[in-house]
DNA sequence: GTCTATATTGCGATAGAC
DNA sequence: GTCTATCGCAATATAGAC
């Protein structure tokens, strides 16, 4: 039992899902221009023809898959929750965000959006949007209510939230996508938590307080 | 003349250089699975024994392309100078740094290195390894020297030193990557500038001074 | 030039849903 | 029985490594 598909006959969508599930791993695994429809095909079973039925053409294969790992992969992306205080919304915002780096689906569909992004432009922009973009523009608005506020001391809230993401992804993210090394959980939170703290401190009003 | 080659002759290593030159481009811009050795040999001209004869193969030359762009594309890398103050330092830092993702052979480079890790892994290591990680031993260095006279408050030195690089880094090296868009130099000063002022009032010693 | 891989299609047979 | 999705299998065409 290597394959996806069982002996079972499909119809309608599950075919299509079976399909999708098939074609998801070995574009991710094998990217774009290694994985071939011959593959998918094999893995799934049945007729070339139903394969083509569903999806017309590569392309529209590969666009279906990306479409749904990013849905899969950045529900995770929240906004901070509006209270408590800001050394906790920070903790939460940057693990959230790693693990969802970090993640396998993070990892793959990372590595696919860089290698496709100039004969995929369309995938490649809702991606960013969908996903560093989405977390950074929560993070910002979060940070404009602090800063009117008077919690927090920063000239430019865009800017401070991508910055902050960026130092949570620290070389981290780059070394497990390259498969340089895969970060310990406890390395991670090392990081994740040093990262607030000199966010706090470098974003204080005025004196030296820290955070609260 | 659109062609890179001329009608000249060439001999063992310009001949060898021609090629390596046109095969960068290629490369470069179609990723290693759309780039075709005859792409590359017809753009160089002469015989595809020729081609073969210094190449044996295309991983080869593509092994070769990457040692190259590699090399010239992480030079502007340097540790940071010993003495000054330590805000010029990090603008300096900062500023190399993203001028070197941000150039088109480093996003060329950094976008070919992801694509082709899985199957290219001792490259895309090397890679690391001369590039992020280089840049962030240097300054994780700098930042020991500094701990040690009690100039910063850091509690690690390595993690603080990817953090500053990856706030620096910010969005705006995907978004170009992605081809989403092209920062202007402009937006590229003001990050680096709110990073360096972020990351120093966040590492002074305890009192609220900030820099110096 | 050779040989292999691969995307895409043609067409007739078939099998479950209504 | 009529549909419609699926199947099987072959054929076409092109590209690309060597």
């Amino acid at each position: 039992m290597t394959s996806t598909s069982d002996t079972q006959p499909r119809r309608g969508w599950e075919k299509r899902e079976a399909i999708l599930i098939a074609a998801t791993e070995i574009f991710l695994r094998d990217g774009y221009g290694r994985a071939s429809m011959d593959q998918v095909h094999s893995r799934v079973g049945g007729s070339k023809r139903t394969l083509y039925k569903h999806f017309p053409n590569k392309e529209a294969l590969f666009e279906a898959v990306i479409a749904k790992v990013s849905s899969r992969a950045l529900a995770a992306l929240e906004p901070p929750s509006g209270e408590g205080d800001l050394r906790r919304a920070l903790l939460k915002m940057g693990t959230d965000y790693v693990n969802v780096l970090l993640s396998p689906d993070g990892l793959l569909l990372y590595r696919a959006m860089i290698s496709e992004a100039p004969h995929f432009a369309k995938l490649a922009r809702r991606f960013f949007e969908d996903g560093p973009g989405r977390a950074s523009r929560y993070l910002a608005d979060y940070f404009r209510e602090y800063k009117a506020n008077g919690i927090v001391d920063i000239s430019d809230p865009q800017i401070a939230a991508e910055q902050f993401l960026g130092a949570v992804r620290g070389d981290v993210h780059l070394a497990a996508v390259l498969g340089v090394r895969t970060p310990s959980e406890q390395l991670v939170n090392a990081t994740v938590s040093q990262a607030v703290e000199t966010f706090i401190r470098g974003t204080a009003p005025t004196s030296g307080k820290v955070g609260e």
